[in-house]
DNA sequence: AAAAGCGTTGCGGTTTTTGCAACACGGCTG
DNA sequence: CAGCCGTGTTGCAAAAACCGCAACGCTTTT
């Protein structure tokens, strides 16, 4: 077809073969060839000056829209690959609102203008579904179920502690055991909360069951609670940095072993390769969000 | 790119070779050329369903645009083929303006709804030229100049008639001379006309010179001085067909030998072939204007 | 009447494409 | 954890498509 445009373009056969360099043959066959397959003549035989049939400028008209849209495509490939469009979606726990995440995503969006990013909050559960069906190109959770699928980029210490109001009789303790906290009025997150599995199973250790006298999804909701002692709470440090600043609550570290050694990881599903906008988000929310992660590798999180 | 299409469609390369009945082999190497040609990946490798990259949803867009767009060619030039669009362009001599046109061109339209038809009218001179820039694909004239690139596709003889006022005193004459007509004061076309041009010569052959008392570019011009008997004038019985119905003016036969076998002639550009329908239309204009048309043939008109 | 330009066609050599088979890798199942 | 099924990829040889060269027929021009 190009090669029709360009011989319309010349006036002759021969013209177009030099400014295309192939020899005049061979466009006399692609232009046959193509009359061929559409069924129709082309170019009106016997006159002088190449003239084109209706059928020809139809084809030419079709081929020059043709190339503008490849033209539109190479564009738009082109700034997929500047990663100034395109898509990133990533989903994260409640616990990691704050102005840590506000200050990553801020930077990340000045960094690659034009590109969409789509933020989706759950709790783990869903967060591992979200993972497998390849909705998302990676998370932010606590210490995940384990699935075979799912790896962990990084992964973070973040000690559990018991949120309490500062006027509270065990504000000002260093330390707070579990059984203690058993015994105290809790505001808990639901069960698909990955922090409250865990909080769970510790105290299925020790014999003791967790029995909150409020339970909600929303962490903001649990922090107020604790913030006006209607109960405690238990949380990451960072989960409840404003209220912490202000002096309002006091975030005391759980001896419990199980609970102190408690990560927090950016999970992906297995084998997934990212673009490198992408892989860059991923860094810049361990910077931002996980100061203390450890060096980067695939960490299967098949343990328990 | 059909083959990316189809491995998106079927989820994966081998079923999209079954259906495509290529080797599987073949639709990766496709795959992987477009993505060395694009300089970007297209599909996600290690994905147990195949996912398509941002670049390759692009891909696969612009590729489907593409073909929506063929199909519109298709029909485009299936539309052509039926000749139900396209463009016919024809030139006439004003002479031949008259019922028998208009039913012809009713008839054609009729046969060919969606055909766009262009009707010129102009004189002999401006018809040779028009034939040979290609701007019109065939013309109906008077037996034109000659010019070699210039051939009949048929002619009809149409002897020539004075046209002169009913009450007037010849018009009961069954025949004129030549000699005669030129005493007469006389009312006839520019001399671009052909008719004019012939009238001259066989003047000039008898020593005789024509002088008009009345010039025009309009037939129904020169008609209507005949009608109301400011002077006669010449043409083929047809071009006056109606005021000769009425009875307001009478044709009589002009004697002179080279005036009675004067040629109508459907005129096209020398080796140009013409689609089906615009053949169609050279026929029926030679049934409608022509009915004493000489067989088909292609007969130069370089005699003189 | 000759010369120049045009498009077309046969033929060889080269490049590209294809299918078959074997291979490497990931995912599912027991 | 091993084994099996399915996936995509790669060598290699055969097939097809393509291209350039040269010659031919045709039309237009001088």
């Amino acid at each position: 077809m190009g090669v029709l445009l360009q011989a319309w373009r010349s006036g002759s056969m021969r013209a177009a073969s030099d400014v295309l360099d192939v020899a005049p043959s061979s466009i006399s066959r692609q232009i046959a060839q193509l009359e061929r397959e559409i069924g129709a003549t082309l170019i009106e035989h016997g006159a002088r000056q190449l003239r084109l049939t209706e059928a020809g400028y139809a084809v030419i008209e079709y081929y020059r829209a043709r190339q503008t849209g490849l033209e539109s495509l190479d564009a738009q490939l082109q700034d997929l690959a500047a990663a100034r469009t395109g898509n990133v979606q990533l989903v994260l726990g409640e616990g990691f609102l704050g102005p840590a995440l506000d200050d990553t995503l801020d930077d990340f969006m000045l960094a690659y203008p034009g590109l969409k990013l789509s933020v989706r909050v759950t709790d783990t559960t869903r967060m591992i579904k979200l993972l497998l069906d390849d909705a998302v190109h990676f998370g932010v959770g606590f210490h995940p179920a384990s699935h075979p699928q799912v790896v962990s980029l990084y992964r973070a210490p973040v000690p559990l502690m018991a949120i309490i109001q500062a006027s509270h009789p065990m504000a000002k303790r260093d330390s707070i055991e579990l059984a203690e906290l058993c015994d105290q009025p809790l505001a808990l997150m639901e069960s698909s909360f990955r922090i409250r599995q865990m909080l769970d199973e510790a105290a299925a250790d020790i014999g003791r069951i967790i029995a909150p006298v409020f339970t909600s999804n929303s962490i903001a909701m649990l922090i107020r609670m604790a913030r006006v002692g209607h109960g405690m709470t238990v949380l990451p440090e960072f989960s409840a940095k404003a209220p912490l600043s202000q002096g309002e609550v006091r975030a005391i570290p759980l001896l419990t072993p199980r609970l102190q050694s408690v990560y927090v990881h950016i999970l992906a599903r297995r084998n997934r390769q990212m673009p490198h906008h992408i892989e860059d988000l991923a860094v810049r929310l361990r910077k931002g969000l996980l100061p203390s992660a450890l060096a980067p590798g695939i960490d299967d999180t098949t343990p328990s």
